[in-house]
RNA sequence: GCGAAUGUAGCUCAUCUGGUUAGAGCGCCGGUUUGUGGUACCGGAGGUAGCGGGUUCAAUCCCCGUCAUUCGCCCCA
């Protein structure tokens, strides 16, 4: 019999403290720029009945890649694999009294039973923002340049990724009136778009003839040529540049420059896998040469809060998720060093201090601050290390001197200097160092 | 679901084509230093080589299976 593995399961992570911080950190930059644009946020169950998936995801999703099971009382459920049906759902159900435009947004954990690879696992977790109940592209624009924000917050430059831009409605433009092709063929032309970047040239030829069938192949080939020819939106041909989509998508980008986005850049290829989005579709590409790909995405999706038996709501979002933003963040070198919670560490000398190191111990948490207390009796270089080691920011030696004179040293962990100061200045120091670094933006009406 | 690579100490890796007690650097613990860490010196702990089976006098090394990780395909909220 061997002993039990120490092993999380296939395609999940341990959080321990180190990397908990690291997450903490990106939650926290996360919510604090979503609600500087003024999204609230909400939360949803874990588990959703297996029909609101079934209708708009896309069956590779439900059918394969979703953790589903029988509950005790026969009912299918799925662990969520995604929010943005639980978010409509939610909002069908409210239509009538919510305030719009909507703005929400929840950090949550999904689960998606797949093959695990960098950046990549089963259980992950996202940000989802969404606009609910604003049409045009306004809401298109405010969304990608959330996304953009939410870079800049990170410390990421516009050239370290692009913002690849398509739309839905101008994909089928493409394939319907432009191409010719009817509603068999026009889906298996979105899929060869969809891995154009990963297959030779001659490969994407091949199996675009057969889709076009032996009579339409010549005349599609040539449309095709001029289709993947146009380096942006003006590139177009003609019989589609005056699509009123190709407009909208034009002025989408006029908008976002206008924001400051201003590596945004029109994507023919850009197809974005989910049946329900209506609109716009957008991808945030990573640039750097390890890290090639996308990173995240989203777009509008008009029809999934009509699928409730709800009166039908616009809808645009995006769903940034915590690993990939985890190796974009270090393959850029943008992962700052992070500290721990607990803001001071108490190192006690001597015989008998302890019962005074507690009391101001206590004196310290009755004002807030987050302390640690060394009751071990260590040598004084011990107590140090161990503050060090949990990242711990500040040491505060208490010895008879120290609390005979009622002044206390502080050490700097990082820089290591240290200075004497007085129970308030002492206070008063932590918090400014708080109010510094911390992402917390909780309120209260008074 | 398919194809491939990898798996030796906490981490990064050695162990030359199978051969006695599997090594190093870093890290960890203790000491030099009974009121100040990250440098230096000294000492120490830690491995049934992912797991299971097979071949062999003998397996970390060869074979099979299995699990995990990584890469590609598929797919990508």
């Amino acid at each position: 019999m061997s002993s039990l593995s120490t092993n999380p399961y296939k395609g999940t992570r341990d959080y321990y403290p180190a990397d908990k911080r690291k997450q903490n950190y990106i939650f926290g930059v996360w919510a604090k720029v979503a609600r500087r644009f003024g999204y609230e946020e909400y939360g949803a169950p874990l588990l959703e009945p297996l029909e609101v998936y079934t209708a708009k995801s896309g069956q590779e999703l439900v059918g394969e890649q979703t953790y589903r099971f029988v509950d005790r009382g026969d009912r299918e459920v799925v662990i969520r694999p995604e929010m943005t049906p639980s978010i409509s759902r939610m909002v069908a159900a409210r239509r009538q009294e919510m305030a719009y435009p909507a703005r929400l947004f929840s950090i949550a954990n999904y689960m998606r039973y797949e093959r695990p690879q960098r950046g990549r696992e089963r259980e992950f977790w996202q940000l989802n923002a969404d606009i609910f109940g604003a049409e045009g592209v306004q809401a298109d624009a405010e969304i990608i340049t959330l996304g953009f924000e939410l870079m800049k917050a990170f410390g990421a430059k516009p050239d370290m990724y692009v913002i690849k831009l398509n739309s839905r409605t101008v994909i089928d433009a493409m394939m319907h009136d432009y191409l010719g092709l009817d509603p068999i063929q026009a889906p298996l032309m979105v899929k060869l778009f969809d891995r154009k970047d990963k297959i030779t040239n001659e490969n994407f030829r091949d199996q675009a003839i057969e889709i076009f069938g032996v009579d339409g192949a010549k005349e599609g080939l040539a449309k095709l040529a001029q289709l993947l020819v146009a380096k942006g939106i003006e590139g177009l041909p003609k019989e589609i540049a005056d699509n009123p989509a190709v407009e909208e998508l034009a002025s989408l980008f006029s908008e976002l420059k206008t924001r400051g986005v201003v590596n945004a850049q029109f994507d023919i290829t850009l197809m974005r896998g989910f049946d329900y989005y209506t609109g716009v579709v957008f991808e945030f590409f990573d640039t750097h040469p390890d890290n090639n790909r996308a990173m995240f995405g989203g777009g509008r999706y008009d029809g999934l809060v009509g699928l409730f038996g709800a009166e039908p709501l616009s809808a645009v979002g995006m769903a940034p998720g915590l690993s990939m933003m985890e190796v974009f963040l270090e393959s850029h070198d943008l992962m700052p060093e992070l500290a721990s919670t607990t803001e001071v560490y108490v190192a006690v000398l001597g015989d008998n201090t302890l019962p005074g190191a507690s009391k101001l111990t206590g004196r310290l948490r009755e004002e807030g601050v987050n302390v640690e207390l060394d009751f071990t009796g260590r040598k004084i270089d011990k107590q140090i290390k161990t503050a060090v080691k949990k990242h711990i920011p500040y040491v505060l030696f208490v010895g008879e001197a120290e609390l005979k004179s009622e002044k206390y040293n502080l050490k700097d962990t990082h820089t290591g200097e240290e200075e004497a100061f007085s129970f308030e200045r002492l206070v008063a120091r932590i918090k400014d160092r708080r109010r510094k670094y911390s992402t917390d933006d909780d309120a209260l009406f008074e």
